[in-house]
DNA sequence: CTTGACCCTAAAGCAGCTTCAGGGTGTTTA
DNA sequence: TAAACACCCTGAAGCTGCTTTAGGGTCAAG
């Protein structure tokens, strides 16, 4: 099939797969030698679906690399695995730990202005110009699963 | 002060100091004709002690550009400043929320292998590979928040 | 007068894509 | 048969918020 069936099939835009495939996640397709279009069997169906759950799951190309690995070597130890999938969960959790505390400073930090008023006498901005706590301090370390950081608007 | 010191006294590093500059969210410092350094006052300090408070609550330049625009507006209503806050902990309560899905589905697919064997029996593989659920859908949507996915592992 | 600490700029790198620019292929239809 | 339209290709740039690198000037102390 050409690249365009594909991705409807696996739920990924045909310019993601032709990345995944530069960047190695995924095997070079044969190409069509008449017009040199790239042409996928079953086997890379089924690697993208294992990499689009992969990646449902929040992991990085690195650790889906290892996973991918695990796979095609069936007779070593699921031990690699275990301990991937351990760690992983460690970074999500110590993401929400982050944004849980930020969550908390926020609702506080809203807490300041009850009314609508002038910005002058505005407790929201008060207090970001003069940090009362030492909450200066950065609650969110760059733990190894990014999402402290609130990313430009694009939600309409 | 130079610029080594103002970021000896803010936290920052002299080069997100220029980087901010660059970008517009610090005013460009004067500079000293003799060497061409920056040379900064107290101004630049307040300013730059806002702009880490709120990066340190994880909101994006946009979002900080909106309330140092208020907050040379004195006279102005502290409405849009209200607003943005709100929206901003919506943003950050929406990740939280997908983190734990994640987090859910993640140890779920950690009960499938219990004792170490072989990949080719591994719960943990053959649930990748075939996903069970239709939990295939992304619970992690591109929500404003960023930080469902894992970067790469810089924990030594 | 050299060492070391500090300052400068411009460009590239990070993750994981998306978008763009510029062009070929292939089927349908007026 | 030609235009329209859907699909395919490549390579490069853009996104966010910085950090790192390369390559160089400035200045105080020893
Ligand atoms: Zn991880
Ligand atoms: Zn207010
Ligand atoms: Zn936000
Ligand atoms: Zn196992």
């Amino acid at each position: 099939m050409k690249i365009g069936e594909l991705a409807k099939q696996v739920g990924f835009t045909v310019e993601t797969i032709r990345y995944y495939e530069k960047e190695g996640l995924l095997h070079p397709a044969l190409r069509d030698p008449a017009n040199n279009y790239r042409r996928y069997d079953h086997s890379h169906l089924e690697r993208l679906i294992f990499i689009r759950r992969c990646r449902t799951l929040a992991m990085t190309h690195e650790e889906i690399q290892v996973l991918l690995q695990a796979r095609v070597q069936p007779n070593a130890s699921c031990e690699t695995i275990n301990e991937l999938i351990d760690e992983h969960i460690h970074h999500v959790q110590a993401r929400i730990a982050e944004l849980q505390i930020l969550e908390t400073q926020l609702i506080e930090l809203r807490g300041q202005c009850r009314a609508a008023h002038t910005t002058r006498d505005c407790g929201i901005l008060r207090e970001l110009d003069h940090p009362t706590e030492e909450l200066t301090e950065p609650a969110v370390v760059h733990s190894h699963v990014p999402g402290s950081q609130c990313r430009g608007g694009q939600h309409k």
